[in-house]
RNA sequence: GGCGCCAUAGCCAAGUGGUAAGGCGAAGGUCUGCAAAAUCUUUAUUCCCCAGUUCAAAUCUGGGUGGCGCCUCCA
């Protein structure tokens, strides 16, 4: 499998450190309120990335943290008059309900910050007696200047950030671009005990206690946002390998923007959807869907339009499914020679797949496969295939849906009292009694079901 | 000022040297008691513009134009 790796710019042969393992670590929400839309796409195509290499046969080590300690936390926690920890307790609910509607599987880990204050100090102790950090009045500060590689992951030097970096007047740093590890305890803060006195941690430092904690001093893949590159990747990066002397991280992945009607999300101009929002307007499949049906470093644009088209396409997917059931339910008999070709445009699809999804994760293109399948399935004639090539052709479909998490409403059962009203309408329908059969129609649309009619009879959904 | 990305039909979007995938929409057809749905066919002589390299360019090179991101918390 191919990754590009955004350190060397590149794509790059995937080879995992050690045979048949990959250490992933995403960066997780800040949990100070539901997350957005703009959240939601690194949890969801690293959420692939990571079922693909599983299907790959790897086993995948995924931690996901959660911040549950910064200013954006003290200040909802302020504003709510709750502890930072009760504010992270509920969000970090919020965000399991959120992330489960969207498909995205647990991470085998999701550690928080506040519960590692004790791998944080520690790590600043080994960069202040590796002369990569200093005290200064009640802060520690990383000194950049004292980390050759700096700027190495974002590819700038020292002094063009210097140049670039925009005003910031404190005078406990040596170099405006030193970044704070621990913060002196401030009051209506929390704080914890440490050997510079009652403090903080700086948000950069928790990621490398806990990515080192629980993947290693070096790992396979690092990942999130784009606007992550710089500087929080870069200080992770520099503080990481100041402390080990080891490498850090192999491969950088770093997904594309979402933009709200061609323009930047912002909470100011109040153009930001959350996904609980999104929740009560769309079934958030679609919306997994809507990211997935482009490459996740490509900017995407959100518009009710394209979630429209996604939802239209997400469709046709399931109508594939729909139809593969009819052919399964009335197969009876077979052409070998067709049977065989269909054997082989079921293989052509997992290759497909399979192709794309190495290319650095195309999923755009992977999904393109597949609707390149249900075409043929559609084209398919009842009685040409076997029963069980449709079933292996059914599986097939699940199979690679489940790579990308899409296709997760799967056969259900149709309640008895349901069953039997259309087996009534059925029979009003044989016996052209359209009045009895339309009443029958509503009754079963009132107690939450829709139907359609065939060819082969009724189609019953779940509304 | 520094670093980097992008430009393909009405909309979205793959394709990075061999003659334009796919989806949505639209138009027309099929099916149909009605309704709804579904399905089929058609839908870019051409890939922002100009030059160059090549037997061959959407793809490579140079130059324009337009859009965007990062350099500050940010997915």
């Amino acid at each position: 499998m191919k990754i590009y790796n955004s350190k060397t710019r590149q794509k790059e042969e995937f080879i995992p450190i050690n045979n048949g393992v990959v250490n992933i670590y995403s960066c997780g929400p800040t949990v100070y309120n539901y997350f957005h839309i703009g959240n939601a796409r690194p949890f969801i195509v690293f959420d692939v990335l990571r079922r693909y290499l599983e299907k790959l046969g790897y086993k995948v080590n995924f931690v996901q943290n959660f911040t549950d300690i910064d200013d954006k936390m003290i200040k909802r926690a302020n504003e709510e008059g709750i502890s930072v920890k009760e504010l992270g307790d509920r969000f970090i609910n919020e965000y399991f309900i959120d992330a489960d509607a969207l498909g995205i599987m647990r991470a085998t880990k999701h550690p928080r910050a506040t519960e590692h204050i004790g791998d944080m100090i520690k790590l600043i102790v080994k960069l202040i007696n590796n002369g990569a950090a200093y005290q200064s009045g009640n802060d520690v500060y990383f000194s950049v200047k004292d980390f050759p590689n700096y700027g190495c992951l974002c590819g700038q030097n020292l002094d063009d950030l210097e140049s670039g970096a925009r005003i910031d007047i404190d005078s406990n740093k040596r170099n405006p671009l030193d970044f704070v590890l621990w913060k002196g305890h401030k009051e209506g803060e929390p704080g914890w005990n440490s050997p510079w006195g009652m403090g903080r941690p700086g948000w950069h430092l928790e990621c490398s206690a806990m990515a080192i904690k629980y993947l290693g001093e070096t790992i396979d893949i690092h990942c999130g946002g784009k606007d992550l590159l710089f500087p929080h990747h870069e200080n992770e990066t520099a503080q990481s390998e100041a402390a080990t002397g080891k490498p850090f991280v192999h491969y950088w992945m770093h997904n594309g923007f979402i933009n709200i009607n061609n323009e930047k999300m912002s909470k100011s101009s109040g153009n930001f959807f959350t996904i609980r929002d999104l929740s009560k307007k769309y079934d958030l499949e679609v919306i997994r869907m809507f990211m997935l049906l482009s490459h996740y470093r490509s900017p995407l644009n959100y518009s009710p339009e394209l979630i429209d088209q996604a939802s239209s396409s997400l469709n046709r997917l399931y109508n594939s499914i729909s139809q593969l059931n009819i052919l399964i339910d009335n197969s009876t008999s077979f052409d070998s020679e067709m049977d065989n070709n269909f054997k082989t445009v079921v293989e052509k699809l997992k290759d497909s797949f399979k192709d794309s999804m190495d290319d650095d994760l195309n999923t755009a293109d992977a999904i393109a496969a597949m609707f390149d399948f249900a075409k043929y399935v559609f084209s398919v004639k009842e009685n040409t295939i076997s029963r069980n090539t449709l079933i292996y052709a059914k599986e097939t479909m699940y199979d690679l849906a489940d790579v990308l998490g899409i296709l997760r409403k799967r056969e259900e059962s149709i309640p008895d009292q349901i069953q039997d009203l259309l087996d009534k309408r059925q029979e009003a329908r044989l016996n052209k009694d359209f009045k009895l059969s339309d009443k029958l129609r509503n009754e079963i649309e009132s107690l939450g079901f829709t139907i359609e009619d065939t060819k082969l009879g009724q189609k019953v959904k779940r509304k």
